[in-house]
DNA sequence: AACAACGCCAACCGCGGGAGA
DNA sequence: CTCTCCCGCGGTTGGCGTTGT
């Protein structure tokens, strides 16, 4: 993209309004590109054009953005006088650098909603969707150079603090196992399900709903768990904003469930049956992963990097890594994960002495790897619910009668007959992690567990 | 003083959803 | 039902000011 410097030096363009009047009244509803006009101005606004829009939409009120852009006579698109109007013109708009209170309210309300700038501005009176993505982008990088937690631990604390107060009495396994299972309606707000929302309004913006993303289960899940909100910040860190193909799930649920709920781009409906792919939108990602060709690697690696700076993450991040791991197909080559943070493979030798007590026979020789195993086991023994759904996700025997052999399948098309021929969308795909055999649990890999911080536990 | 690196931020782009014809 | 248009969102770019060397 190239911005011509040279057009912020230019002169106001002539607002001529016999130029105006000449052009055809319908040209309004000739797409843009194909309207012949005078050529649309690009760069920077200038005061004089400011005033102009300003103007005019004091005067008209804002309607059609492109009606704008014809009666002024600016040499700007629609597009761009609502962007100008929306981050500049404003009148209540608050200029200035962000408070105290501010930052930690953007920072509490990425590790729940993502890159949810809109909805987030919604929270901020007089910020835009503009500033918070540019402050948080700025922050992200920051946080990267310095080695620190993208969230502070303080304000972690308040959080989770918060969300035990206000956290439901809701096991997210039952429910989601139930739901999927019955055809509950996952969407009704006088269910259960909307404890999830732990602050209502937040989701004003848009969300009556719980944002039920798939990507949301592992944190939905945590949460369900009172394990509190470092799992749900970390799930957001491990998990990639990103588009997913996931025929695997939707031939599974089709062919073991009634098919009554589906995925719409990543979040459950009721009203819609299964078919094609699943679009699954995953949330904010701040830390990649390694290897953006093997998404089986990337548990690993995240947890790894979660583990950089800030030892208390590390448990957490790993286990809602492998909790998605766990709980989705695998599609090679996705290339959808991002290079991980130079942090990622910077985890000092102390940290990793620290993280390999227990770990002596971790099967895949990473000391995460054992504890995410092992931790995921933990969980998966604990709650039957979720236990039956992930097998029956992946039709599988039960966690606890499977043999490993039984659960390791590498090419899930051949896998199951329940994901055959009849779903030629399926690329081949495979179980990145697969559920740890009961004989390989290790209750010594909790001794990291109980050494965190009561909060994190 | 000159240059490079960095940070901030305005503005652009593509995309998807909703509304209406 | 399809197409077109508009709007809004999120990601990205690049100019410019500041800071460091």
């Amino acid at each position: 993209m190239t911005r011509a410097k040279s057009e912020s030096d230019q002169e106001m363009p002539a607002l001529d309004q016999a130029d105006l009047a000449s052009r055809d009244d319908d040209s309004a509803r000739v797409s843009p590109r194909r309207r012949p006009g005078p050529q649309l101005k690009k760069g920077p606004w200038t005061p004089a054009e400011d005033a102009v829009l300003e103007a005019y939409v004091k005067k008209h009120g804002v309607q059609n953005w492109n009606v704008v852009q014809k009666d002024t006579g600016l040499l700007r698109c629609g597009k761009s006088c609502r962007l100008r109007w929306a981050n500049h013109l404003r009148p209540d708009l608050k200029k200035g650098t962000f408070t105290k209170e501010e930052e930690n309210l953007i920072i509490k309300l990425h590790s729940k909603m993502g890159n949810k700038w809109a909805r987030m501005a919604a929270r901020l009176p007089g910020r835009t969707d503009n500033e918070i993505k540019n402050y948080w982008n700025t922050r992200r990088k920051k946080c990267q150079r310095t080695s620190t937690p993208i969230y502070p631990a303080d304000i972690c604390l308040q959080a989770s603090n918060e969300d035990q107060h206000e956290s439901a009495d809701f096991s997210f396994s039952e429910k989601l196992a139930n739901d999927l299972l019955h055809g509950n309606g996952l969407y009704d707000p006088s269910s259960t399900w909307g404890g999830f929302i732990d602050d209502q309004e937040a989701l004003s913006y848009a969300p009556q709903l719980p944002d039920v993303s798939f990507s949301n289960l592992p944190a939905l899940y945590f949460e369900s768990k009172n394990y509190g909100f470092m799992d749900q910040v970390n799930q957001a860190e491990v998990l990639k904003e990103s588009e997913i193909s996931f025929p695997l799930l939707n031939a599974a649920i089709n062919g073991t469930f009634d098919g009554s709920h589906a995925f719409s781009n990543g979040n459950f409906s009721t009203s819609r049956p299964i078919t094609g792919p699943w679009k699954i939108e995953l949330p904010s990602f701040q830390y990649a992963g390694s290897d953006p060709n093997n998404w089986s690697t990337y548990g690993t690696c995240a947890a790894q990097g979660a583990n950089f700076a800030d030892p208390c993450m590390h448990s957490s991040a790993a286990m809602a890594s492998a909790k998605f791991e766990h709980m989705c197909v695998v599609p090679r080559n996705s290339g959808q994960f991002e290079e991980p943070l130079p942090e990622a493979h910077a985890v000092s030798s102390a940290e990793n002495q620290q993280l390999s007590v227990g770990s002596s026979s971790a099967s895949t020789g990473s000391p995460c790897d054992a504890m995410v195993e092992t931790s995921e086991l933990h969980l998966l023994e604990q709650d039957p619910n979720l236990n039956a759904l992930v097998n029956s996700c992946f039709s599988a025997p039960p966690l606890c009668q499977a043999s490993p052999d039984e659960l390791q399948c590498s090419d899930f098309s051949s896998a199951s007959p329940v994901f055959g021929s009849d779903e030629p969308t399926v690329p081949q795909y495979e179980i990145g992690y697969l559920l740890p055999h009961p004989e390989d649990s290790r209750t010594d890999a909790f001794s990291h567990w109980s050494a965190m911080p009561s909060v994190f536990q």
